[in-house]
DNA sequence: AGCACGCCGACT
DNA sequence: GTCGGCGTGCTC
């Protein structure tokens, strides 16, 4: 029998399945989907087996060395799903599959150096001895990294036989195991046993006295020892004399385990719930693989119908995921869930370890629960009777992976539905104009829910107009009306939510002189003015300086701060309103794990009047005193060069509007802005999506974006700036010459920050609406220039790309 | 991705 | 002559 073996290695040559034999010890047991490792070249490497054959064109075989699974990983259908993902998003078939699985199942390479014989190499390499003083063996990686002034000698000891390599591929995900201990033979053997056993042999006289005393009873190893102090040694023993029996078993790390929940019951649905439930729940009893999108206002009780819809979902033997964005996977979130399926939910967050997130895979795959709630790579599930899959808040760009495979969420969703048989709900307040007008063309079944579940009316929004504010002479960051709100609000001891995208003091330094602004040395931006440690950062690359006393350019005094971040608005709260405790929450103040949730978890308490953050308290927050919410800068992404800024800005908006008001107290929302009449901050005000949607869907069209044209991005980049254009020109020429007239094609052009981390970049864009030939020319480009890339060339193509920039 | 092979320039 | 630079090609 011979294996076709996809290789760990994520590159252009090896992306193609490479046969071995099996040992004829495996032959019943290697399927595909289970992970082995393989001797390849002259190294070791893990595979994935996707297929099986009796015979081979090659004539010299290798064969498999260890199958690491006991059952395969990846299903058939995430075997095809992962070749579909390597096809659709041009990436490699490897990193497809390992993008499926929890990453502590990615191989653990090792390269050991051995010292077989210690005195014949101090003989001939005295130099390496110090390398083996602790022992016969080092491991490569140490040497290379600390001693590689003596790789030469190593590579000559090798070669003469004085010291020998060995390779190692460590399967890191380890299930935990525990002993479970029970008796081997009926009550009344064990107490024959007893009566005969040495008088001396006291310890295991009270082990048998307790399995006698609780038939049938099984207690793990530890619980014996701690609980019953009990020896572990006296059951070994009894164990030997086959008396008792000793199971390991698996254990789940549990991270959730100290947790007490309540369980909920099921909310009574209104009216309008009860509409748009009712083809959900007719799709999943059919098997129907319909896409719904749930148009939703903030506060629409979604989560009560994705509940609701779930529940039917487990009533029929099946399995449900929820998707929910990184950023909304809270506590509070969760616990939704868990309190009303308790133990048949499986979490996947970034909170997790390692350890656990393999865990929480395993329950998945062995069918013990019947619901995974996770961010994007929750896509991945490994469930074998999908029933419903949903997407919450799915206009968020996170569900698209910036990195390879560049796949979006939805996609995969749809596909996955399409083999399971089964629905798929998208779910929003704020819906990705693809997806809306997908259910205007009834692709997808809108669904919409247009009342608050508690009949609280959305909040009023006041727009202010900041140039009119420095008209009359206010140069300050809060506009009046907005300033007296806040002092209205800290006086009644309410709540107050302050956004502004943007972190750090002030977002450049300019010499008013000269008009120099200090930039990244390695990136073309400018540096952000970071107060705390009064320095100026790269928020691209991370690089950071001094702040220069006179501007390095014309030598002037004359340095002034410009542009107004979190940490400057903390600075003002602080000093117009000494009395107002403030907690800032942006990537600064969050970086260290459990701080997002520790200042939620204030802020809930009432610990601060004030939560003034970036758009990381967008979404979620629900705080019954929040009565004032104020957007600061709503143009700050207005006028970013990217197609989606209005989308963006609408959406985020209307979630900041959101915050507000959702309990008794009523809400209101201030949203300052130096284009008042612009639609997308006019449309987020009035509480109107389709007006939006109305608007923006005309200048999409006009100028030939997404939803009416799909988008493909090719970025490039290099240390010389002309290498990199001269490859788009050419990128730009090939897709010209193969791709239909229909299809247009732009650039090169430099994109906005035209350098990052000394890399200067291009771009190529094509716009096209049905394209036969595009994955095979954008896989040709890439194939060729992953050749020529060698030059320190770097390509990546996106196709439906989230992020432009 | 590694690693060897191979073909050119600067040293023992 | 040899050592070592990195371009090229291969790994079942």
């Amino acid at each position: 029998m011979i294996a076709e073996v996809y290789v760990d290695i994520s590159a252009k040559p090896v992306n193609k399945p490479f046969d071995y034999r099996i040992p004829e010890s495996l032959e019943d047991f290697v399927r595909p989907g289970m992970r082995v490792t393989v001797p390849f070249g002259r190294t070791k490497r893990l595979g994935f087996v996707t297929g099986l054959k009796d015979a081979s064109s090659f004539t010299r075989l290798k064969t498999i060395e260890h199958v690491i699974d006991e059952r395969p990983v990846l299903t058939e259908e995430l075997l095809d799903l992962g070749r579909w993902l390597a096809d659709t998003t041009l990436c490699p078939a490897v990193t497809a599959y390992m993008a499926m699985l929890p990453a502590i199942m990615r191989a653990d390479y090792q390269k050991k150096l051995i010292a077989e014989d210690r005195d014949r190499l101090r003989e001939r390499y005295p130099q390496l001895m110090p390398l083996f003083s602790s022992g016969k063996s080092v491991n490569w990686a140490e040497v290379v990294k600390n001693h590689p002034e003596w790789l030469k000698a190593v590579q000559r000891a090798l070669r003469d036989g004085m010291l020998s390599a060995q390779l190692l591929v460590r399967n890191q995900a380890k299930a935990k195991k525990i002993t479970v201990v029970s008796a081997a033979v009926s009550a009344d053997r064990l107490h024959e046993a007893l009566k005969t056993l040495d008088g001396r042999a006291k310890r295991q006289k009270e082990v048998l006295r307790f399995f006698i005393e609780n038939e049938e009873r099984s207690e793990t190893l530890a619980r014996l020892a701690a609980h019953w102090h009990l020896s572990q040694s006296a059951v070994h023993r009894l164990t030997e004399k086959g008396l008792l029996k000793e199971d390991s078993v698996e254990q789940f790390r549990d991270p959730d385990a100290d947790r007490k929940r309540k369980r909920t019951r099921e909310l009574p649905l209104t009216e309008e719930q009860g509409r748009a439930i009712a083809p959900i729940v007719q799709a999943i009893e059919e098997g129907s693989d319909r896409i719904f999108l749930c148009h939703g206002v903030t506060g629409s009780g979604k989560t009560e119908l994705y509940l609701q819809a779930i529940r039917r979902v487990i009533a029929l033997g099946k399995q449900a995921i929820v998707l929910v964005p990184e950023i909304s996977l809270t506590p509070q979130m969760v616990g939704r869930f868990k309190s009303r399926f308790g133990e048949a939910v499986a979490v996947m967050h970034s909170g997790l370890s390692r350890g656990e997130k393999y865990d929480e895979w395993r329950k998945m795959r062995e069918g013990r629960v019947s619901v995974a709630v996770g961010a994007r790579s929750a896509v991945f599930a490994p469930f074998n009777h999908i029933g419903l899959i949903i997407i919450d808040e799915e206009h968020e760009t996170s569900y698209k992976q910036e990195d390879l495979p560049r796949y979006h969420a939805r996609d995969v969703v749809a596909r996955r539905g399409r083999y399971h048989h089964c629905p798929v709900v998208l779910g929003s307040a704020t819906p990705s104009l693809e997806s809306f007008a997908r259910a205007q063309k009834k692709v997808y079944t809108l669904l919409t829910l247009k009342e608050r579940f508690n009949h609280r009316p959305l909040p009023p929004v006041r727009i202010i107009d900041l140039r009119e504010e420095m008209r009359s002479g206010n140069h300050s960051m809060f506009s009046r009306v907005l300033f007296e709100k806040m002092r209205d609000r800290l006086k009644k001891r309410e709540q107050i939510v302050l956004f502004l995208n943007r972190r750090g003091f002030s977002t450049f330094v300019m010499c008013r002189a000269c008009g120099t602004v200090i930039k990244c040395p390695h990136c073309d931006i400018s540096l952000t003015y970071h107060r705390s440690s009064h320095r100026l950062k790269c928020h691209y690359c991370g690089h950071e300086e001094h702040v220069p006393e006179t501007c390095p350019s014309c030598g002037s005094e004359s340095m002034r701060y410009f542009g107004t971040g979190t940490q400057k608005v903390e600075a003002e709260l602080n000093r117009l309103l000494p009395e107002a405790r403030v907690i800032r929450m942006d990537v600064d103040t969050t970086r260290k794990k459990g701080g997002h949730e520790k200042l939620l978890r204030q802020f809930g308490e009432h610990r601060a009047d004030i939560l003034l953050g970036t758009q990381m308290i967008a979404k979620g927050l629900d705080f019954p005193k929040v009565t004032l919410v104020g957007v600061l800068a709503a143009d700050s992404m207005l006028h970013l060069p990217d197609f989606r800024a209005s989308e963006k800005t609408f959406q985020l908006l209307t979630q900041v509007s959101g915050r507000a008001g959702r309990h008794e107290l009523p809400g209101e929302v201030v949203i300052q802005s130096y284009t008042p009449d612009h639609y997308a901050i006019v449309d987020a005000a009035r509480h109107d999506y389709e007006r939006f949607y109305r608007q923006e869907m005309r200048l999409r069209h006009r100028h030939g974006y997404p939803p009416f044209y799909y988008l493909a991005l090719i970025n490039l980049t290099h240390p010389e700036p002309y290498k990199a254009a001269e490859t788009a020109e050419r990128i730009a020429s090939i897709l010209k010459k193969n791709l239909s007239d229909s299809a247009r094609i732009f650039g090169p052009v430099v994109p906005a920050i035209a350098r990052i981390k000394d890399r200067y970049r291009y771009q190529c864009m094509v716009k096209y609406k049905r394209e036969t030939a595009l994955l095979p020319v954008l896989r040709k480009i890439a194939d060729h220039f992953y050749q020529t890339g060698k030059d320190g060339l770097q390509l990546s193509i996106d196709l439906n790309p989230v992020v432009l920039m």
